[in-house]
DNA sequence: CAGTATCCGGTCTGATACTG
DNA sequence: CAGTATCAGACCGGATACTG
């Protein structure tokens, strides 16, 4: 177990993970991130799905179109006029794998025993892909096995 | 890219992810389990580096006891009398992948060029660990060849 | 469809004070 | 230390209505 600590070893202000954390760590946005990360992309749909009031979702989603998570981009159907929508940009798509970790939990620690409904596979091997951590050569590494350096 | 969905996959109330967001996704409750994940334990501790009411921070420890993520215990100092201390579960230890991976997420896309204060290593190579995702053999999956099964 | 405008009521925040 | 009590104000959620 962790040894017991008085405080963090990175002072909040220059810690990316808090920063992380105010960028996106609140129940709307990380609802709205699930459901783009799973193609969801227009006002409506979003609206639908979360059955979010559209006041907070315009919110929501200009606020992260302004740190770079989404960004937003027309497109058009045929006869009809062109209307917005929100894609994850590079920033967007790389948090895929806090969210795959976060769903790895979920189904771990609050299913009430229920199996979970999706899982991650490989394309081609049809092999079940699970969060992990690796070294440089991308060998597993156990997470009992892992520290935090300070960088000095 | 993700094709465009009207709605995700799975329905949000058997979707284990938005359970969890639910449990754990609020500004308060992920930077105390930060604080908790760095060894963090006693409740002037938190107070103190998270500059959070007392009221407030009593209300999401009880919260986050409730639902399993930390355990009151007991600790007693010579001299003194016990003391409660808050610590985290074996569910609360299996949120450290989640906040590593929201870690490399922060060190990547809103350090604004910073160099990362921190870095994860393996105990006894000392070489660098990342998150990824793996096999059933532990060898590292490319995010691009996963796919999400649903179950049937 | 994709928003903005408005409004109300509730919850959360943050400050301060008090207790064992 | 580790909380609970109290309180004003900010912010958020939810509903409804209106616009291009």
């Amino acid at each position: 177990m962790i040894p017991r600590a008085q405080k963090s070893p990175v002072p909040l202000d220059i810690c990316h993970l808090a920063k992380a954390i105010e960028t996106i760590g609140d129940r709307w946005t990380l609802l709205i991130l699930r459901a783009a990360l799973f193609g969801v992309r227009r006002f409506d749909d979003f609206q639908k799905e979360l059955s979010i009031p559209r006041t907070v979702l315009s919110g929501r989603l200009g606020k992260l179109v302004e740190t770079g998570i989404l960004e937003k981009q027309k497109y058009k159907e045929d006869g009809k006029r062109a209307r917005p929508e929100y894609v994850l940009t590079e920033a967007g798509e790389a948090l895929r794998p806090v969210f795959m970790a976060l769903t790895q939990w979920g189904d771990d620690w609050v299913s009430d025993g229920a199996l979970p409904p999706i899982s991650f596979t490989h394309a081609k091997s049809r092999q079940k892909v699970r969060p992990a951590f690796v070294d440089e050569h991308g060998r597993e590494t156990l997470m009992k096995d892992t520290r935090v350096s300070l960088r000095r």
